[in-house]
DNA sequence: CGAGTTCGGAAAGATTGCTTCTTAATTACC
DNA sequence: GGTAATTAAGAAGCAATCTTTCCGAACTCG
């Protein structure tokens, strides 16, 4: 809808502007002097001066004088960084027990975090509701208007299909009515709102540790999902529904849901599928630690194969087999640098990763590296901030590209 | 190892002569008028005929005097178009038992075709021979010297690993030496050549007819590969092994290579696989066409499928579900626009066709579309091109980006 | 053959980045 | 404590580019 745009010597400034902008984020909070900047840039001193000029009178960069530290001879250069704060962005996690929000700035720097368990009743307007009182909180606390946040990226479990701003979800979580919540989340906060599959934001999570590598990002709890990440890129699928490694048959049945809305390998090797199959074991080991126990996890299963229980080592191997074999056609068609573990069954311990990298070189051509995050729980809301900051970061550069110099008017509101 | 790189106005201009060449390459074998790049880059026209002026004396493009039918009123325009014959690039597909090379220029024009039966021995240096004279015998039918290919793409099975120049060959077809001659490839194309797998290259053709979608192309023939095109860009995985799913396990054996070096899918699908598997059926149907055969091809099979031969039926109909079976993770996994059949069994016929889309929504989540390409034997040869043109262009890209205007010295050899 | 239309070329104006010179601020050394 | 050395920052002149604008060229239609 723009009038004209003549593409003059001006775009060669807002060129270079953004270039310099990029070189100030990855310098990172120590900043980096002009002369820093412009070998970075190719591009010369003045030119690169012109540019932070433009860029501090904008607001997007910070000047800072040398002073502190850093003995060196001749006249001292002022180093130049992103605006601490500069581009808040919110990341939400709603699971179907726990709701979790954080807000980071651009560079990373966390300034709030809250999370809260879901009560009952789970249906959409009361988790919109309980997810709105949380939002506010976090906002509370970092002093923001919720006009300030730049972008909102929300992880929720199940295959997620966007239709103009609607968003339907598919087969998952039953009852699980994420669908509303979203919704009235994208009108809060009208075109910065995006929902993404839990699975997807843990591997992004796990991406942006890897900068560039192709990963498979094994999500692993209650359910099973994956993460492709190809060149440090999400690969979301045609229908969005790429690394649903949880339908993938494991019996000339087909894709069957049982009747937790489970696929057939989420639910032969979910939690809830592990202690299914713990139980019938250890019926054969009557003095198993197994046997007889009421409230049984996944997580106890593991605990007890790693004490040599023989139920449990009987089952986790057998689990762990399962696992790569089904893996397998994922991995050999990916081909990835790392298989990377997420979710709540990479805390289970020593014992099953023992055996899931035993069993990898059997069942794949090349085998990749298996990485475990300890950190699983906070892997989506991780995963939800990274990809927030990369939308606002795009959305940033974009804009300064065409048009908007970031010079003159336009000002950015104070933190 | 450039002295130094001024980026003054001077990167703005050759921006812009690159954006019109793009422009001018898109337009086709009709060619543009400068009006019409114009609006297609967003330049002022005096912009583009600046450009214009640039790349016809660089000899990339060529003006075409309006002459030619199309009545209008007013001034008749020059219309500009890539100049034919720009970039001829070389395509071979070097399989086992058949030698092919073509040569096109950017545009696809096809300047030269030529094939040849494989002689044994089957050793490098005389498949290498073999190769040199075919690639002789193309190059002699275009006029052009071996200095003016800009690109030669080649075509083979087997995991390929290229380090510095140097190529192996991970196992596949034993005794295929195919490693010493393609180091003599890239000895006699210093730097122009490169090797890529044989699936991945049918992948590419079928890429070029799909372009920014994302396709899983299964290379079905004797051997079993696919190769995976995500937005419409090959991926090859971080040890350029992507797509090997003819090494998918079938069974808790794991991944074995059988005498012919096949992998456990491939071994089973593959076109001897399914001609074994016909000869054992045919046992219980003594009246069955296929029984008592001699020489029996996949085809056969199939082909007496389509008669309704009940033995050949049982075969195939099993044959297809255990591909869609076993191929169900890989779709899960990558969530592709369409599965794209190619390799001799993609002349299979109908039945064949018929059952694999049966079963396709059985086992997977969003069932993608399955396509044919009818033309298999001719899609590594194609993609070869394919790729080979783009290699071409992206370098010719690179070098009008940074440094060579294409106006002053330079001058490329005549055709 | 003239009016209307479109294309192609050229000159003037404006913006940008580069080069070079000069001034400023700080440390090292005598 | 003063001077030399060193690095940063600012300013002016220059070269290159794109854009705007104008005018002639070429062709069709009536």
């Amino acid at each position: 809808m723009t009038v004209k745009e003549p593409s003059g010597t001006g775009v060669l400034r807002r060129l270079n502007t953004v270039a310099v902008l990029t070189a100030v984020r990855s310098a990172g909070d120590a900043g980096a002097r002009i002369a820093e900047l412009a070998t970075d840039t190719r591009l010369t001193r003045p030119t690169v001066a012109q540019a932070i000029d433009d860029l501090v009178a904008g607001r997007y960069v910070l000047g800072i004088a040398a002073g502190s530290g850093r003995p060196t001879v001749g006249r001292p250069a002022m180093r130049y960084r992103l605006r601490p704060g500069l581009l808040p962005v919110l990341g939400l996690d709603i699971g179907p027990h726990r709701l979790s929000a954080a807000v980071s700035d651009l560079q990373g720097v966390r300034l709030a975090a809250a999370d809260r368990a879901v009560r009952p009743p789970r249906n959409a307007a009361s988790v919109s509701k309980q997810l709105t009182a949380l939002i506010d909180r976090v906002l509370r606390a970092t002093g923001l208007e919720q006009e300030q946040i730049a972008s909102v990226v929300a992880g929720s479990p199940g295959v997620i299909e966007v239709d103009e701003a609607d968003v339907r979800m598919a087969p998952s979580v039953p009852g699980w009515a994420a669908s509303g919540v979203f919704s009235a989340l994208s009108r809060r906060f009208a075109g910065r709102a995006m929902v993404e599959n839990d699975a997807n934001l843990a591997a992004v999570a796990a991406a942006a540790e890897h900068p560039g590598r192709t990963l498979v990002v094994i999500h692993w709890g209650e359910r099973l999902g994956a993460g492709i990440v190809i060149d440090g890129a999400l690969h979301r699928g045609a229908h969005r529904a790429a690394g649903e490694i949880g339908m993938i048959p494991v019996s000339a049945a087909g894709v069957r849901f049982d009747d937790e809305g489970r696929g057939p390998l989420e639910h032969l090797l979910g939690a809830a599928g592990i202690v299914a199959n713990a139980r019938a074991t250890a019926e054969g080991f009557p003095d198993s630690s197994l046997a007889g126990v009421d409230q049984l996890t996944a997580q106890d299963v593991f605990a007890a194969a790693e004490r040599g229980d023989p139920a449990a080592v009987r089952v986790t191997a057998r689990v762990a087999r399962v696992m790569i074999q089904r893996l397998a056609p994922v991995i050999l068609t990916v081909d990835p640098d790392a298989l990377v573990l997420s979710g709540g069954v990479a805390r289970a311990g020593a014992f099953l990763v023992d055996q899931l990298r035993r069993e990898l070189p059997r069942y794949t051509l090349v085998p990749p590296e298996l990485q475990v995050r300890p950190d699983a729980d906070r892997a989506v809301l991780d995963g939800a901030l990274s990809m927030a900051r990369s939308r606002a970061w795009d959305r940033l550069t974009d804009q300064l590209r065409n048009g908007d110099t970031g010079r003159s008017p336009r000002p950015i509101p104070d933190e």
